[in-house]
DNA sequence: AATAAATGCAAGCAAGTACTTGCATGCATA
DNA sequence: TATGCATGCAAGTACTTGCTTGCATTTATT
């Protein structure tokens, strides 16, 4: 029942659909004619539906727990910032399906939440730990709140993902080179 | 065809069941029992179902324009930005429903996605408005990028919002009082 | 009391959905 | 060449959805 390469044929054509239509829009038929395969081939490489969604989640999950494992800060915060971020943006812009169906779906999904609420955590944890580093070296003010820069800089990088992501159209949206280069060496610079 | 308030009982039970269950989950029989209502009385006073999502999108226009209008800049940046932020999410607060359609379904419904873009823009305005004043004042230091930081401002409490509302159980979050209080604090001070 | 408007009720329709099934066909490996 | 596995194909099932219709009943207005 199982060719890899089916599996990823059905897995990519699922992904393409669901950005463009939602998880409700992305049928079944829509994903065999998409993926240039029978829709009864689906089923016999994935149980129902809802099983693509959860292999992708797998894999998002997988991938979280790798985050900032061989990060090592160069001690100027300007520059750890501007690389956390860019981790960041990565990451999202390599999971868009999971982060956009968590921002549209995860109140029918509880998994994909749960799933989705390790990464604010994992990069809080990240930036709090350089950020105590920070202080200590005297990079940071002694006077600085680490929790609430941390809580801010996360929002910050969250709101811009979203925004990126979930409005691909809207103007607002600062493109993403110029975001980590700018607003983000702003946010770095006020800590110091 | 037309008592008001049966509109206004289909509207609150549309609303009530979309940000439990999502536009599609929202459907035409659950308003009319939640509405306590008959299915084709709705019909009755609503062309289709997508109607009634339009008019909570009029609302939220009409009620954008609103904003600031009346406000005063009391000069005090940490005051000021702390109020702008507080209109900002009780504006959010009272249209949740179109806030999270927005995020969840703009895919689908692009007049949403066009609704849902004047709010950052609008506040961009002010934001953007108060800091030049302040720079002139030298409440804020001149060398400050104003595009930049009102931006991060925006996406920083656009970010908060999403959290607060997308995921309702999520432990980053933080209270929105506190959020208000602390976080928005500390921007503002960076910014002296 | 009489008229008209708003609603309830019950049945139903057309279209779409995820998913199934039985059989024929192609393809690779042994 | 023969065997087995993956797939195509076509039809179909059971269910849900938005929306409609015809008629009886209630409610408000004059």
């Amino acid at each position: 029942m199982a060719t890899q390469q089916t599996d990823e044929k059905i897995i990519k054509a699922f992904s393409k659909l669901v950005l463009k239509l939602g998880y409700q829009g992305t049928t079944t038929k829509r994903i065999a004619s998409e993926a240039g395969v029978n829709e009864s081939t689906i089923f016999r490489h994935f149980k129902d539906k809802h099983s693509i969604l959860e292999q992708l989640v797998n894999t998002y999950s997988r991938d979280i727990e790798q985050i900032g494992q061989s990060f090592e800060f160069t001690g100027d915060i300007v520059q750890d910032l501007m690389r956390v971020a860019t981790i960041y943006h990565d990451f999202v812009a390599n999971h868009q399906v999971v982060f956009l169906l968590g921002l549209r779906e995860s109140y029918r999904f509880p998994e994909i939440g749960q799933a989705l609420r390790q990464l604010p955590k994992r990069f809080k944890n990240l930036v709090v730990t350089n950020f105590n580093e920070m202080v200590e070296a005297g990079e940071i003010r002694a006077t600085a709140n680490v929790t609430e820069e941390a809580t801010n800089f996360i929002l910050l990088n969250f709101g811009n993902a979203v925004f990126t992501y979930a409005y691909p159209t809207a103007r607002l949206q600062v493109p993403m080179k110029a975001f980590l280069a700018e607003n983000i060496r702003t946010f770095a610079e006020h800590l110091q």
